[in-house]
RNA sequence: GCGUCGGUGGUAGAGCGGUCAAUUACAACAGACUGUAAAUCUGUCGCCUUCGGGCUACGAAGGUUCAAAUCCUUCCCGACGCA
């Protein structure tokens, strides 16, 4: 079970400092969480992890649930201890994969909506998860097998998985869903979270994991307001021990709205629990989610992105990939104190690129990591001085719009 | 010297009379990516364009045909075989 003290708010926002202690250390808030699906941060050691100064890692539930199992896993002591991370974990309880594997399934459509998708529930075309009040029907994208996935057997993958904070089996919607649809869908996700707290309170009755429950409702005041009361008013207490000990906010926003949306939610969630903005992880959605009141974050895009060759700077995003590289002698940003730019080029990343080395990836991962762990950081540390709001505008200023 | 088979866009390699500015792959040039189906995906890729189309192209030069990368002749180049 978590302890988590805020130690700085931010007057005039709902940002906050503070610190969420596990049995597994200390994250200090708000913090980047690292993505490791498969119990490894793709093309990364987890001494290059831990060389980042990364504080937390989440893994998937699906994906080890699916391969090697979750047996295997529990055998070797739980994702952490498997992947060599010593320090806090989290696990997802796969409600993402309801959409990723579902809706969002050959459609092009992403988590973080343009605003422009038409709303349709009904493009089903060779999806690969099904959702009906029960659970989550996955076809495995890996050998087309079929696995139900409910509240309660998310819990018993997760418990064998082992993390410090979990999450409660829920349904990511599409950004495409109508009104009508994410309001149903709450409701299941609501009753998803209950039977989620309920197995779980079975499972862990020593209290080593920290469950969070996760607040839908798609772009929908009402909705998502709706959620925060209901789940919040389930949050653990000191008469009420067994609720949720913090809450992820999931589902798609548009990036206008990502800030305010979330607002909705965070003015109503209690105060004393660390929120969790799933998958969010873009330095302007950072600065936007920490002024709503999030604590934590986990995303793959830096990672994604690094493998793709595109590669964050103060000055915005550069593809290294670019022509204009090649002869590119600097590192990948004067100044940037990873390991990356301390010992190579840019040219050098343009080659490693073009000849589809391996280390292209891993060298790009350590850059792109390294900058969004320490844009948190200092995220962090402009609350506690009081200089965030100049901050973000220093920083959004150069870092949007300008290319190098 | 004789014979056989070949010479196609940056590369490899399809096409073998019209539907061919020419399949495909790679390379190149750009773009996308937000709880990882992702070391992935998308677009462009002869020149010009008012985006309708126009022009020049399949070793070179001629020729046959309404029509040629595709057929014929000669030449040049390459591989192999025989001398």
């Amino acid at each position: 079970m978590l302890k988590f003290s805020i130690h700085k708010k931010l007057e005039g926002t709902l940002a906050r400092a503070g610190e969420i202690e596990t049995k597994n250390g200390i994250i200090k808030t708000p913090a980047f969480v690292v993505v490791g699906t498969k119990a490894t941060v793709k093309s990364m050691t987890a001494e290059q992890i831990r060389s980042l100064s990364a504080q937390v890692v989440l893994a998937n539930t699906y994906h080890l649930y699916l391969q090697p199992g979750s047996d295997i896993v529990a055998q070797a002591g739980g994702f952490g201890k498997f992947m060599d991370w010593h320090g806090p974990t989290m696990t997802d309880s796969g409600g993402f994969q309801a959409f990723s594997l579902g809706a969002a399934f050959g459609n092009s459509v992403s988590k973080v909506a343009t605003g422009d998708e038409v709303s349709n529930i009904s493009a089903t075309s060779g999806q690969l998860a099904k959702v009906t009040d029960e659970g989550v029907m996955f076809k495995s994208h890996l050998d087309g097998s079929k696995h139900l996935f409910t509240p309660e057997s998310s819990m018993e993958a997760q418990w064998k998985l082992g993390a410090d904070m979990i999450f409660a089996f829920d349904e990511c919607t599409s950004p495409t869903a109508p009104y009508e649809y994410q309001k149903k869908s709450l409701a299941r996700t609501y009753d998803w979270a209950k039977r989620s707290l309920a197995r779980h309170n079975e499972l862990d009755t020593d209290k080593k994991q920290s469950l969070f429950a996760v607040i839908q409702g798609g772009r929908f005041q009402d909705l998502r307001e709706e959620a925060a009361r209901t789940l919040g008013a389930l949050a653990a207490g000191p008469e009420h021990s067994e609720g949720f000990d913090g809450f992820g906010i999931g589902g798609s926003f548009t990036k206008d709205d990502i800030g305010t949306a979330v607002g909705w939610v965070n003015a109503l969630l209690p105060e004393d629990k660390p929120r969790h903005l799933l998958g969010i992880g873009e330095p302007l959605d950072l600065f936007n989610a920490v002024e709503a009141g999030c604590d934590l974050f986990d995303c793959i895009a830096p990672t994604r992105m690094a493998r793709h060759g595109s590669l964050h700077t103060a000055d915005g995003r550069l593809n290294i990939k670019n022509a204009r590289f090649t002869t590119d002698f600097t590192p990948i940003e004067e100044g940037c104190q990873c390991y990356t730019c301390q010992h190579h080029t840019r040219a050098y990343l343009a080659h490693l690129f073009r000849g589809d080395e391996m280390t292209a990836s891993t060298l790009a991962s350590i850059h792109n990591l390294h900058f969004i762990l320490r844009l948190v950081e200092k995220i962090r540390e402009s609350i506690l001085d009081d200089t965030f709001h100049q901050y973000k505008k220093d920083f959004l200023a150069r870092y949007i719009k300008k290319e190098q």
